[in-house]
DNA sequence: AACTAATCGAGACGGTACGTCCGGTCTTGCA
DNA sequence: TGCAAGACCGGACGTACCGTCTCGATTAGTT
């Protein structure tokens, strides 16, 4: 009952968010600096995010229904093109900006934690998993292997990429895409 | 001239702030905290480092002197004591903690992520590049590959389990290394 | 035309208010616990009262119609009756905890202040008044004082010692009376 | 040991908050106000003062170390100068915006409470208590009166008329102290 | 019986102040 | 000059409260 919470607040909120994360990165975020781009006051914010944290978790990761992977008709196009979508994904300023401090900061919370997983990692596994299964459909692959080891063959190349060596992922989708085809298929 | 450093203050210090790490965490660690354990003032730690990231810093990934990989005599048998280097280090409470901190927090801190390449990533290419003269050398491989692509194969994947998928990385070491030897030299 | 207003509201948020300031004093009191005590909404409390102080000044000092002090024979008489009224108005629980506070806040409202004047000044002037009259018809005084000033002396003292000694008033009455009729008849 | 605090910092945090006292009243103040005009930081504040109030009450009844009256040669003069020192007290511009709030605020510190007492009413009554004494010495009184209620007599009309009447209590203190000379010599 | 208009409880809203905390700097006196 | 202690500025945090507004549901009086 009362008054329904006003889904341009909502917006308004996760706008905001956005577009300071991309200006002055995770570690320059504020929460009044939110409110007041948003126009709106700082109690909105936190009924509905209980920390800061969360707020960036629903603003960088909301969503990432990558859709699943189009059937190239291939294991390697399907990987390559998973592959560029983890890439594209994590170039965007608003990601880019978000992530690592995401991945600090859930190292002290368990729940934002599991929620981070479940909409980050578990998405892509669920991808990867229709795509494996399309693959054992094919013939190319005898069995579906184990998605936790493949996701982190696939996720963390790019992850080292672009935060560990700090470059640009420029071609790897398809270097991965071949390299990890190729170490599946054992040839 | 003047009174030298105390070399003890030194230790205590990293010391201070690698418990401090271990017990609180990244974003739990202050600066004042570590003063307060380490029974020195806060002065003497910004004598030393410009700010808590360099402390961290030098407190966690000091001197990641990963002797070279000794040779097993196989690309395979070197790559996988190479991983298994890389798990024991990124497994330790201390760097567990303050690595992704350090990842958020060097984003805006081009110079201190400059000095962590050099003395986290630079280091572990070092080791990779002898090892890959090695099977080159042994006719295992007809050139040595791209240092910064296989480093993202063998590094990436440890991360995306441990810091992505948050799950233990036991046994990563053999089938990581198995991977990408195969990987490697294309069988 | 339209629902009327619902009178069980207007005790509601009376009753509560004043047994939240007897509660939690004057600084403690909030509007949101005013309207869950009473179990009402907000808004039914500032359809009523424009702001906070007014709504604790119609709770505790409402209609302090003090009845006109009895004739009791004597100018004596007639100020200690009088004397005593005031002290038992101010010991009240509920005015004690409204007064002072609502005596800081007027001082950014005039509005509320002549308000407050009217209710509480004015009233026992009145009285006073009235009592000097008597008094004079009696012969005991020459002519009626300035009640300002009579007023002043007959609540001031009461206010000082409850408010800036902090004591019980307990025997001021009589005390006071005396004292003040001394000096009115100049004996 | 440690840095000793400045007292430069005391005296910038007294003069804020004077002056915004005086601007905007005892409702307007606040502590963030008082730090941007002190140029200081408002740990700076809290770590002198636990609270709004304590602050407030250091800088508006600080040392109201007001002389001991001087000797005039009578009961009547010495009442008349003490009543106007506690008139032109109460009626400065600091005083009077911080005198009601700080009455209205202590009531749910008991602890402020006591120290507004000492502070401000015991320095009141212990002048009192000299110039009773010298009028014992005169012979003008038999026996010293309780004090209590000679300052709530000198005080409380003072009150009651700036604070309750709220009108100007010029040429309060004569009449003032010729009433309760009067009423103290019984004559 | 429908319509109108103001009420009601509930609770979200913008704004603003609170008191706490931390990072990085500065200032004591002592060694 | 180094050191322990601790005050300093600046600024973000999350909480609390005020007075306003918005919802859906009553509850009269008016057609």
């Amino acid at each position: 009952m009362g008054r329904p919470r006003d889904s341009r607040v909502d917006e308004a909120i996760l706008a905001a968010t956005r577009s300071l994360l991309a200006e002055s990165g995770y570690a320059g975020l504020t929460v009044d600096a939110v409110a007041e781009r948003a126009r709106i006051g700082k109690a909105a914010i936190y009924r509905r995010y209980a920390t800061k944290q969360e707020m960036v978790f629903a603003a960088a990761v909301h969503s990432v229904d990558l859709p699943p992977p189009p059937d190239t008709g291939s294991l390697l196009g399907d990987l390559t093109v998973l592959v560029q979508e983890i890439v594209d994904h994590v170039t965007t300023p608003v990601a880019a900006a978000a992530i690592p401090g995401l991945l600090a900061d859930i190292r002290s919370s368990p729940e934002l934690a599991a929620r981070f997983r479940d909409a980050f990692v578990t998405v892509q596994q669920a991808g990867l998993a229709e795509l494996l299964g399309r693959a054992v459909a094919r013939g190319e692959l005898p069995s579906s292997p184990d998605v936790d080891l493949v996701h982190a063959l696939v996720a963390g190349p790019v992850f080292a990429t672009v935060y560990l060596q700090n470059r640009s992922p420029d071609g790897l989708a398809e270097r991965l895409g071949r390299i990890v085809a190729a170490a599946l298929t054992g040839v």
